[in-house]
DNA sequence: TTGTGTTTTATTGCCTCC
DNA sequence: GGAGGCAATAAAACACAA
C-alpha cells in the first residue's frame, strides 16, 4: 500500500472510516477499529439512505461481503456518466450525498465505468477494422482475377496476331520509319505496333511483362474510363489511401474517426492511445 | 445443487499533473 | 508531495447449464 493514500477496506471496517476532505482518503487506525466493534451488523456504505434498500435482505448479508449498488443507484449513475465521464470533485460528493454512497464509492464507479466503456469501444473499433480489412481483402482479389484475365487476352491476342503476321505482306518495316526511335526499344515497339494492329481489343497489353513501360508512362494506351472493371477498384482503394494520407496519418486514422463519429454516447472525452 | 463463466465492486501500484 | 487517473487484479455477486 502506498504511503500517500490510505484505502478503505469494506470486508474489514466497513462504515468506520473516517471521511476526510474530498472524500478520497480515508483513515484507519486505532479509532476506527474500536468502532468498528459498535456498527460491525451495520450495512457498509449504505447508512445514509436506508430506505434505497431492500431491509431485510440486507440485514441478512454478512456484513463483511462486498453489496452491489441498487438499480436505483445505477441508473443515476449511468446518467450521471453519460453527461460527463470523469467526476470533479464537487460532482461527487453531490452525488455520494444523493445515493447515500461514499465519495470514494462512486469515484470507484466511475473508474471502472469508464474502463467498461473502453473495452466497449475497443471491440467496436476491432470490428470496424475488421470489416474494413475484409472489404480491401476482397476489393485486392477482384483485381488479381481482372489482372489474370487481361494477361490471358493479351496471350491469346499476341498468339493470333503472330499467326497473322506469318501470312501476311511485310509491311511492317514502313511503319518503323514513322514512329520515334529515339523513344521506342525494339520490344516496346513490337508490342505497339501488334497492339496497334489488331482489330479485336482496343486495350489489351496493358500487363504485359515484357512491356512494363507502356503501363508505367504518363501516356497510357488505356485510359481509365475505358477500364472500369479494373481501375475503379484500384481507385476507390488508392482514394482511401490519398485521404488518410494528407495529414500524414495511416489509413486507419479514416476508421477511427468513423468510429469517433459513429459513438452513442456523449464521449468526446474519449482520446485513443 | 453445484460447477463454471461473467459481471461488478474494490484495492493496489504506478504515473502524470499541478 | 498530494490528488486523481489508469491498468491489473482480487474477490464477491450473479447467471446459468447440467
Amino acid at each position: 500500500m502506498e504511503s500517500g493514500r490510505l484505502f478503505f477496506n469494506p470486508s474489514t471496517c466497513q462504515g468506520n472510516m473516517l471521511y476526510l476532505g474530498n472524500g478520497e482518503s480515508f483513515f484507519r487506525g486505532a479509532r476506527t477499529m474500536i468502532s468498528m466493534e459498535e456498527t460491525s451488523k451495520k450495512r457498509p456504505f449504505f447508512s445514509l439512505q436506508e430506505e434505497l434498500y431492500d431491509e431485510e435482505y440486507y440485514d441478512e448479508q454478512s456484513p463483511e461481503k462486498k453489496r452491489r449498488l441498487t438499480p436505483e443507484q445505477v441508473h443515476m449513475l449511468e446518467k450521471s456518466f453519460e453527461t460527463e465521464n470523469k467526476l470533479e470533485p464537487e460532482r461527487k460528493t453531490q452525488l455520494a450525498k444523493k445515493l447515500g454512497l461514499q465519495p470514494r464509492q462512486v469515484a470507484v464507479w466511475f473508474q471502472n465505468r469508464r474502463a467498461r466503456w473502453k473495452t466497449k469501444q475497443l471491440e467496436r473499433d476491432y470490428d470496424l477494422l475488421k470489416s474494413s480489412y475484409d472489404s480491401l481483402l476482397a476489393n485486392y482479389d477482384s483485381i488479381v482475377k481482372e489482372n489474370e484475365k487481361l494477361k490471358s487476352e493479351v496471350a491469346s491476342l499476341t498468339e493470333k496476331l503472330q499467326a497473322k503476321d506469318a501470312t501476311a505482306e511485310p509491311v511492317v518495316s514502313q511503319k518503323v520509319e514513322l514512329l520515334p526511335v529515339e523513344t521506342v526499344s525494339s520490344t516496346q515497339f513490337n508490342v505497339k505496333v501488334e497492339d496497334r494492329l489488331s482489330t479485336g481489343s482496343a486495350g489489351s497489353a496493358v500487363v504485359d511483362e515484357d512491356a512494363p513501360q507502356l503501363v508505367d508512362s504518363g501516356d497510357s494506351y488505356f485510359p481509365n474510363d475505358e477500364y472500369p472493371g479494373c481501375v475503379c477498384p484500384i481507385d476507390g482503394a488508392q482514394s482511401e489511401e490519398d485521404d488518410g494520407s494528407d495529414d500524414g496519418r495511416s489509413y486507419f486514422s479514416n476508421v477511427f474517426t468513423a468510429t469517433e463519429q459513429q459513438h452513442e454516447e456523449p464521449l468526446g472525452w474519449w482520446v485513443w492511445s
